[in-house]
DNA sequence: GAAGATATGTTAGAATTTTACATGGAAGGC
DNA sequence: GCCTTCCATGTAAAATTCTAACATATCTTC
């Protein structure tokens, strides 16, 4: 009922992206005002609203106005992330461990994921950040030298973090993909704490959206063979969808 | 002039995220409240900075990571710790090497820190992507297990880490002190990190708002001696201070 | 069904913002 | 130089919004 309620307040704040408490009384006549403020001050404390004067604004207007490195890369193809994410929490059950990249795909994903019961690893900061505001996670962040322009960390030591650590699954995405490279990104470094992952975990999931398609990046981390499952997008190509299935790899 | 004020506002947004109409007085002690609140409506009219009740934020505040509530409590004690990173920050030399934790004290320095060409090590979350901001920086996360209440890792391993690096300079922050129980913090994993942080670095420099004075959490990490410099703010009882300065540390 | 927790309503009072008007100084025409 | 106009700024009262406090209702859990 309540949490009904502000969830209904939180879709109309994204569809209009501001109202005022007067529209909102409007839309909601059976309850005080003093109850739509309540609501509005639990969204804001979810960081999901910003109050101001008069009413409250989403948070994602805002994030609409105006780009900066890391964020503008965030709403770039925002929707089939979104799609894709969700697919891959929908493949996640409970009491696993479980490895993601720090890609922005991986931060969509960390914000769809059910709160269960798991043990995650990650090497991308605001990856961490967003699984730990889940309770029931056990989040583990991996350290070293922090790249600036994805917020991940790398480090060659890696392998030594992983020998006392182990994890059944390793959902994770790629720069750039084509059928001869392989999946590749942009740093060395990446690349091989990438190898490691995949040779540690017992099945590895590839988020891929079609734009990755057909680019090529300095550092392949894996070939097609090397991966259990790709989840991608409605305009993933037919052709393409074809090597992987082949190969017996599932492809959603 | 007007324009100068207004950009300097817009900086001082980016710069602490949100700033209360009180605040803004304090910044700029020889114009008027109106003229401040003038400023801020244009500078909303700009799309620069959003005005909430109370004061503004910065639109690029918004658009960092969206699991930061803007709550009350991260804004509790604000100046004096602002005050505190800004004396840490000029005592801070160019090509040092230091490590820093990932208290909200601490995430004020890396805001207020100059852009030189710095080796930062951190244990903090949303430290290290606030210092990954800065274009001369060379940021190492420590990897570990997150603490979800602080946006903090702490790791048993950690020890390996340091094995092969070198920092001369850590500058951490409590969250309680008495004289008799020391320097004290809430989980045993941190307060143990923070030891191998003391015992590798040269010199240790304390960061402690007059708030945590008196109060003792369950880890105690250091005691007075232990460390060289003590970074508070104004309310600092002056016996307290005494007990400081005659074993030749240094409070300021 | 009782006790406690949670959600909601109502009101007064506090705080912030807006409005309206007054002042002062700088730019520009004569 | 002097006047006019315009813009930035200051002041204070009025309007609005927000918070706090308490009362009431509803839902849970044992």
């Amino acid at each position: 009922m309540k949490r009904e309620r502000i969830e209904e307040i939180a879709e109309l704040l994204d569809k209009r992206g501001k109202l005022t408490l007067e529209q909102l009384d409007e839309q909601f006549p059976n309850v005080s005002q003093m109850t739509l403020r309540r609501d509005l001050f639990q969204l804001e404390q979810e960081g999901r609203i910003i109050r101001v004067r008069g009413g409250a604004m989403s948070v994602k207007e805002v994030q609409k106005v105006s780009g900066e490195p890391y964020t503008k890369k965030t709403t770039i193809h925002t929707d089939e992330k979104i799609k894709i994410a969700q697919k891959a929490a929908s493949l996640i059950d409970e009491n696993c461990s479980l490895f993601m990249d720090g890609g922005t795909t991986a931060m969509y994903l960390a914000k769809e994921m059910p709160d269960k019961n798991l043990h995650i690893f990650t090497n991308g900061l605001a990856v961490a950040i967003e699984l730990a505001q889940k309770k029931n996670f056990h989040v583990t962040m991996l350290g070293g030298q922090v790249m600036k322009d994805n917020l991940s960390t790398a480090s060659p030591v890696a392998k030594a973090y992983f020998d006392n650590t182990n994890f059944e699954l390793a959902i994770i995405s790629a720069s750039a993909f084509t059928p001869e490279n392989g999946f590749s990104c942009g740093a060395q470094i990446e690349a091989d704490l990438l190898k490691l992952v995949r040779a540690k975990a017992k099945a590895t999931y590839m988020m891929l959206d079609s734009s990755k398609i057909g680019k090529i990046m300095p550092y392949t981390f894996a070939h097609i063979e090397d991966i259990d499952v790709l989840i991608t997008d409605d305009s993933f190509p037919a052709d393409l969808k074809e090597e992987f299935t082949k190969r017996n790899i599932v492809v959603m």
